[in-house]
DNA sequence: AGAGTATGAATGAACG
DNA sequence: CGTTCATTCATACTCT
């Protein structure tokens, strides 16, 4: 199977229960490409976790070699070779050399950034040479803007220095922002954030693993539609 | 499985790198019941996997336990450093699966924009997930706001290029073309309520199981330390 | 064939 | 608000 190349059309997601059956034509359940998507990502954290969970698992194991006992190794189930990775994969633009050249020179024309009008025009242009859209060209003038100031930046403020401060600090001294608004950025706890914001979310987090949703057994799902009601958030969840 | 009868609201297709269009047929990518079941089974597959190494490991932690031959945090030293560098490398917010599943669920309510006394609610929520600001939360919002919106526009302007139209598409309405600024829709499909995680979060699951390292350094989850090296591709430049 | 790099895409934050 | 910038993530590509 390959979902990987998906393409866009409009799908409107309508209850196909028995094959809807619209103005006469025939149409058979399909996703949308954001759901596509969405379940592509869930697949993806289930693969990394049980990565993870192997690894972790054979160092286990050999430190209980030591210790003497020892469970069976369910990791090498065939069943985690599957054909996951195309799922999970995705695939992305890949300018090809004609269209990377049209599109240096209209960058290197000097007219910063392209109006949408523009865009398209290009888009429109590049599509002769290969498949384009116009999000592919926009991404391109933004990354492309992007990095060029960035390399300048890096290249000027290479004075010999600590590292770890100046690559990123020094590259932009203007994006310092201040916290003193009226919130607190988590900017300045950055380190107390990063490590000790989880502990409330573990147990979400271990729902999501431990839950039978995918594995169907309850088929209890939406527990977050508590959250329908926009007024009372404050059942605290 | 339940996405598969999910009467939503209309979700415009859109992501779509290479257009559909194929010598002047437009072909979708559908799936069909087989596919769901497919992808339903290699989920429902890593679940398990998932839960049974889980619960291999926690065994095994126990019996280490008993053979009173804790390893100790060997390994937390090497990463503590990676760690301390992706802390101090990191200057923006990014919400936690829990947090971006109230917040979708908030937005879908689709009433517009938080009023500060609301949005004080929501970031008071959502802080029991994670850290958060009102800032935060304000600009989630606007962005989804806005991508959403600009994802629309985008969609009802096409450039004259691939001029087919197919039945599918003009079975609901012609207005999405292959291409697309935003791949963020505010409409969501709501396809795995509880199950919705992104890429970037993937990190954050790993760091659920395994993140002593950080907060307790020889806790009594010290096994979950291998996780650590999952740090690694966090450095980028 | 695995490590390293270039780069397309996603998204939080800021600007006008 | 709509648009743009900056940063980060994931993948295609390349080099050893």
């Amino acid at each position: 199977m390959e979902w990987e190349n998906r393409e866009s059309q409009e799908n409107q997601n309508q209850r196909a229960e028995n094959g809807g059956n619209v103005n006469g034509v025939m149409y058979v359940k399909v996703m949308t490409d954001e759901q596509l998507e969405t379940l592509r990502k869930q697949i993806a954290v289930y693969a990394t976790i049980c990565e993870q969970l192997v690894e972790m698992h054979k160092s286990l194991s050999a430190q209980q070699d030591l210790a003497g006992g020892r469970l069976g190794n369910i990791y090498c189930d065939p069943l985690m070779t599957s054909a996951v990775h195309k799922i999970t994969a995705r695939q992305r633009w890949t300018p090809t050399p004609v269209q990377l050249q049209i599109l240096e020179s209209i960058f290197d024309q000097g007219n910063g950034t392209p109006s949408k009008q523009k865009i398209k025009e290009i888009t429109t242009e590049l599509s002769q040479h290969g498949q384009i859209s116009e999000t592919n060209v926009y991404n391109w003038f933004q990354n492309r803007r992007a990095r060029s100031k960035r390399k300048q930046a890096v290249a000027s403020s290479n004075n010999g220095e600590s590292e770890v401060e100046t690559e990123v600090d020094s590259l932009h001294e203007k994006k310092t922002k201040p916290e003193n608004f009226s919130s607190q950025q988590n900017s300045a706890p950055r380190l107390a954030d990063d490590l000790c914001f989880h502990s409330p979310e573990i147990t979400s987090e271990l729902h999501f693993l431990g839950d039978d949703h995918l594995t169907g057994k309850t088929g209890m799902s939406g527990n977050y539609n508590l959250y329908e009601h926009a007024e009372d958030y404050s059942m605290a969840g």
